[in-house]
RNA sequence: GCCACCCUAGCUCAGUCGGUAGAGCAACGCACUCGUAAUGCGUAGGUCGUCGGUUCGAUUCCGAUGGGUGGCUCCA
């Protein structure tokens, strides 16, 4: 890199010719950029760059204007120090730590004196406006180390320091100032603070110092910013329309299930709810027998030998729930897999058995710290659609492929797109170097021939195995982990399985250990919020409310409901002597996908009238008829 | 588990700068017999999460504890 040489930047189809280690601002009047004022940034050979920066390379270049994804980069991280600099004008002792911009948003780590409240944040923003309005300018500076650790420690920033402790020797040491505030600071940042069109402080939280629980805790304040009022508004209507979906809130309308304070993290399933799990469950079984699984069951308790057999009790036990039968330690299962173990070692098997595919519908119970308890989407007591498959090792790659597939097959009925995430070997886990290899290069061979693309996340596998896990994304863009395939090469060596291989021998299998929806209560949440409560018909607890209009249409009402019941259609009778309008908004409010209004019309012309859940009238129809549309739209599992 | 905040009737929420509480909906009763998102009137319902402290007096202030919310760490 030399200084002062002459650089060439290309744009389109013009080369302009620059000194080197002029920032971007100043090559402004020499190109021909159309907006120049909705420009916060350039790509530079696509590596980002704000207009502050010195450039130091030739190359081609992209100017980033004001909406697109890196621009809001831009803007939210300069709002981050925007606040940092409210707070510091309002509480002069606080302790800034880092303020990155996030996904829809920014944040920045405080270490304040006093305590702070969600009270604080509206005189925050009020001082945020006083620097927003004074449209301070960003400059970007150099220090040298030794200033830079001196200027922090003058100001006793400790965790600044660290930062600057943790950059190498070769690396720059850069600042950012805007008005009274300067931040040690990689960028980019935008030209100036009037570049904020429209932010707003969102909530406080507590954050560990480097996200490590042994540092100590800080205070994060999480907002967003955007280039216009119009976005920051409809960015809380979404969240808005989130509160809405929101499964606790709704389960409970709905009358799904219940949490107690007798049972924190343990939900109780309400009638309907259970009517919801059944019908999850029964289609689960019905895919899963199509793909050749077959279903056991294992105890819900099992000797303390078996966990520590099976290297539970060594790598899980913090999660077990321990208790004593007849004096000796007995653990609650946290998963089912050891209890899977040993009815394979039932009996003798022979390779021709394989693959051998072994469902179970297990409840398994976790003890989860109690700040991560969160309605159905983080519970201590869940149940897994786990299955263990057992193969040859040459079956690894074309099994894992069929799950996958089966996989795909069921998440497409609900309309959820997905990613898949490849989870390599963690700190503390078991089995040796080679089995862990073989296992992770086996998933890796299966995703890659089966050729949906998959992101790389290090050292998060399970401690027995790499796994593969699926993260479906909601209608709100928000994504839940559900699905996951971990290939265990351990559970094996430590159970002492075998088969009869073809030429007579006994050999180790390899066992697959698998979920697709993860955990019912997980999946079944994430049901009730991507459908905001309005189930598509098959899985309605209610299908259909009959009602008469008076008193003198219970009887004809009432064998309209039985003739749905008898039909196996899920219906309810509504003969509460109440109005129309009444009845008719309880439907609605509980969105019940149909609602058959029975009066003296329908009982001369015999039919049934027919309206949709979320208000349209479907007019008059024959009862033969209406019960047909339900069977199909039942049995085609139509989204909505 | 950690940080901040919250907990008042079945639900949603007012309220009391310390003098033992109120609305709407729901429930129940009565009247109305009604045509596609709330008929009217009336009745009942709360030791203000729990325990302790300060005080003449605590739902209100303080402390502990339980539960919840938003995050952090962890995770299906």
């Amino acid at each position: 890199m030399c200084s002062l040489s002459t650089l060439i930047l290309k744009f389109k189809d013009k080369e302009v010719e620059i000194e080197s280690g002029k920032s971007f601002s100043s090559v402004f009047p020499d190109l021909a950029f159309k907006d120049k004022e909705k420009i916060v940034g350039l790509f530079i050979n696509g590596i980002l760059y704000d207009l502050h920066m010195p450039i130091k390379n030739s190359g081609t270049i992209e100017p980033v204007y004001v909406d697109s994804e890196e621009s809001l980069h831009i803007l939210r991280h300069s709002t981050s120090h925007i606040m940092a600099q409210a707070v510091k004008h309002l509480f002069p002792h606080v302790k800034l730590a880092i303020g990155p911009s996030i996904k829809d948003g920014f944040y920045y780590d405080f270490d304040f004196q006093e305590t702070i409240s969600p009270q604080d944040l509206k005189q925050i923003e009020e001082e945020m406006r006083r620097i927003i309005d004074e449209d301070q300018h960003f400059e970007r500076f150099v220090k040298p180390r030794k200033d830079a650790l001196s200027l922090y420690k003058k100001e006793s920033e400790e965790y600044k320091l660290e930062l600057i402790n943790d950059l190498g020797e070769e690396e720059e040491i850069t600042f950012y100032r805007n008005g009274d505030f300067i931040d040690l600071c990689r960028g980019p940042h935008i030209p100036s603070t009037g570049y904020i069109k429209a932010y707003k402080l969102l909530n406080i939280a507590g954050a560990y110092w480097r996200g490590d629980e042994r540092n100590p805790m800080l205070t994060r304040i999480y907002g967003t910013s955007f280039f216009q009022e119009k976005l920051l508004t409809s960015y809380l209507v979404k969240i808005e329309e989130a509160k809405r979906r929101d499964h606790r809130k709704l389960g409970k309308e709905l009358e799904l299930f219940s949490f107690h304070d007798e049972g924190p993290g343990f939900a109780f399933w309400l009638p309907k709810g259970v009517v919801l799990r059944n019908i999850l469950l029964d289609f689960w079984r019905e895919e899963h027998r199509k793909a050749g699984y077959v279903e056991v069951q294992t105890p819900l308790i099992l000797k303390k030998d078996l966990w520590i057999q099976s290297g539970h009790w060594e790598n899980y036990r913090d999660n077990m729930y321990i208790t004593e039968i007849d004096e000796s330690p007995f653990a609650i299962k946290p998963m089912n897999c050891p209890g899977g173990m040993l009815l394979y070692k039932e009996k003798i098997h022979s390779y021709r058995d394989f693959p051998m595919r072994v469902g179970e519908v297990g409840l398994v119970h976790r003890h989860e710290k109690s700040g991560v308890l969160h309605g159905l989407f983080r519970v201590r007591s869940f149940t897994q659609d786990d299955a263990h498959i057992f193969m040859l090792p040459s079956q690894i790659k074309e099994e894992i492929i069929r799950v996958i597939e089966l996989t795909e097959r069921i998440y497409e009925v609900f309309g959820f797109p997905y990613h898949i995430e490849l989870s390599t070997r963690p700190d503390k886990s078991i089995g040796t170097d080679e089995q862990w290899d073989l296992a992770t290069k086996g998933l890796e061979d299966a995703l890659i021939e089966h050729g949906k693309g998959y992101e790389l996340r290090p050292k998060e596998g399970a401690f027995y195995g790499p796994k593969i896990d699926f993260h479906l994304e909601d209608c709100l863009g928000r994504f839940h982990q559900c699905g996951t395939i971990q290939l265990d090469m351990s559970l094996p060596e430590r159970f002492d399985l075998n088969y009869i291989s073809s030429k007579g021998k006994e050999e180790r299998p390899v066992v697959i250990h698998r979920t697709v929806l993860g955990s019912i209560e997980r999946f079944i949440g994430i049901l009730i919020e991507h459908y905001g409560g309005r189930f598509p018909l098959w899985l309605a607890p209610v299908q259909v409310v009959v009602m008469p209009i008076t008193e003198k249409h219970v009887e004809a009402a009432g064998s309209a409901f039985n003739r749905l019941n008898d039909e196996g259609i899920r219906a309810e009778l509504d003969d509460r002597n109440e109005k129309l309008g009444y009845k008719m908004r309880e439907a609605e409010v509980k969105k019940i996908p149909y609602i058959v209004v029975m009066g003296q019309k329908e009982i001369e012309s015999d039919t049934v009238s027919v309206r949709k859940g979320g208000g349209i009238d479907m007019g008059p129809l024959e009862m033969d008829g209406f019960v047909d549309l339900l069977k199909q739209e039942t049995e085609s599992k139509k989204k909505q």
